[in-house]
DNA sequence: TTTTGAGTTGTTCGA
DNA sequence: GTCGAACAACTCAAA
């Protein structure tokens, strides 16, 4: 019968609006207990990062609030999830649990047992897509196999058509007549002690509200110029929205519409360029979660399988030195302090560091996708899994093997007068343009002018690039000749 | 089945 | 300084 109280188990679906699962509930007609349960050991290997916890922590607040601003309430609980999900619906009298789907290899074994046994129980169980426009399985070629190359994997997306709408969420919420018990968001211990998250704090405001304030700020000023600003890191150019998509804060289908509207009203083909190679972006986002629903084992071993015998430099000291920014060449160091300080990078300079991590230091690239895990706000095994490996060259995109990142290339420009730099390495900030992307080859007379000594203010490069890279290159082949 | 065209993000060389 | 071609040849998608 319909009616009664039914569970909305709340996940990377951390929002009110278009939101399958809760539209779903609601249509029920009985009243609605948004529960989140932290259960992090589920996620098997890739448990939640420090950064991410802080933002999840800031999350979990800003949806209890918008809750109680429509008469419910967020209830919290740790343990396992199908254990807590059954307390829970004893204690309230829950007929019901609806939730929307993830795509972790991890999390898709648990909810297929989690859902078996809550309709063993004899409740309703139900799940939705609320993560993507299309579901991993949908877009796939004429033959039911998946995708492996983006662009046919995109063209084939927008010949669907009919990418859904946004779904309009009842307002208020109804609910139980007696709640649950329900922990603290505080008893989960998510935030960092010692507090080191000044930095996230000045640069980030999670929650519902923050995701549609930050694609109100990019549609306005940074969607016209993407084409260029995505690539110039000293720019707030691109849409910054990943950690409020990873934690669904934000919905793509909300983030189409909203693209396609804009387009409409501007009426310019100039516009519609620029709106549609940043809905590319999103489309890789897609293709990502496809990617790994496919290939499960891929946030653990290359997709090449012939990649899993490349001799990778096992170096603890060359990876530590990438990790916290003191590898020589300033467009890495930046990188890797903004990542430390914010809990992000800019997407230029993900690649350039990546890139460096990989190639110039033949560092595995499951080690920075491990640290990238650890530090990002916005890790997503999807999304992080297909970058190291497209970055590595062993990913689902023929990267020819030759192609390695020139750090003071990309430096010189993308960051033309080093203002990025100067931001990030202030010991730098004293050098011109001519020399703050190599520190290492000014003359004397500049260096002592900006007050930097090399080794001591600044490191010297770990290691030379043209060097590197030959190796680098000698290795790919003999890894593609079999030796 | 075979064939054909194409493939996110680069660098370097030589005209 | 700018531009096109080569890098080296492989995998994927689709006709």
């Amino acid at each position: 019968m319909p009616g009664g109280t039914t569970i909305l188990w709340l996940r990377a679906d951390l929002r009110l609006d278009d939101n399958a699962a809760l539209v779903a509930a609601a249509s029920r007609q009985g009243t609605l207990l948004p529960l989140f349960i932290h259960s992090p050991t589920e996620e098997e290997s890739w448990m939640p990062g420090g950064a991410s916890r802080w933002w999840l922590d800031r999350s979990l607040r800003a949806l209890d609030a918008s809750l109680r601003e429509r008469g419910s309430r967020l209830v919290v609980r740790h343990g396992a999830s199908l254990d807590v999900l059954r307390d829970v619906a004893r204690e309230a009298g829950a007929g019901a649990v609806f939730w929307n789907r993830r795509y972790e290899p991890a999390s898709i074994a648990r909810d297929r047992i989690v859902k078996q046994a809550l309709r063993q129980d004899g409740l309703v169980a139900e799940s939705f897509n609320s993560a993507l426009l299309f579901e991993p399985w949908e877009n796939v070629k004429n033959d039911g196999t998946p995708y492996r190359v983006f662009t046919p994997f995109w063209k084939s997306m927008l010949k669907r058509g009919n990418v859904p709408s946004p779904l309009v969420t009842p307002a208020p919420i109804a609910a139980p007549s007696r709640w649950p018990r329900s922990e603290s968001i505080d008893d989960l211990a998510l935030r960092p002690r010692p507090d080191w998250a000044a930095g996230l704090r000045e640069a980030w405001t999670p929650g519902e509200n923050g995701a549609h304030a930050e694609l109100a700020r990019f549609l306005r000023d940074g969607i016209e110029n993407y084409e260029t600003g995505r690539n110039l890191p000293s720019q707030v150019g691109t849409s910054r929205l990943s950690p409020h998509l990873h934690f669904g804060e934000i919905g793509p289908r909300s983030i189409w519409k909203a693209v396609h509207d804009l387009a409409a009203d501007r009426g310019s083909a100039a516009f519609d360029a620029a709106a549609e190679s940043w809905l590319r972006q999103l489309a890789w986002r897609e293709f990502a979660h496809h990617l790994l629903f496919h290939f499960p084992h891929t946030a653990e071993k290359p997709l090449r399988p012939e990649f899993a015998r490349f001799e990778w430099a096992d170096d603890e000291t060359l990876l530590s030195h990438w990790q916290r920014g003191l590898t020589g060449y300033p467009i890495v160091d930046a990188g890797m302090r903004e990542l430390w300080a914010t809990g992000w990078m800019h997407n230029r300079v993900r690649m350039i560091v990546a890139s460096f991590l990989v190639k110039d230091l033949r560092v595995a690239w499951q080690e920075g996708a491990r640290w990238f895990w650890d530090t990002l706000v916005d890790a997503d095994l999807a999304n992080n899994t297909m970058g190291w490996q497209w970055t590595a060259g062993c990913g689902a995109d023929a990267a020819p093997y030759f192609r390695v990142f020139n750090p003071l290339l990309q430096s010189r420009r993308f960051d033309p007068d080093g203002i990025y730099l100067r931001h990030w390495l202030p010991e730098l900030a004293a050098l011109d343009a001519k020399w703050i992307h190599e520190p290492h080859g000014a003359p004397a007379l500049v260096l002592e002018a900006a007050g930097v000594r090399i080794g001591k203010d600044y490191p010297a490069p770990i290691v030379a690039h043209d060097q590197a890279k030959r190796l680098a290159l000698d290795a790919y082949q003999s890894m593609m000749s079999g030796r």
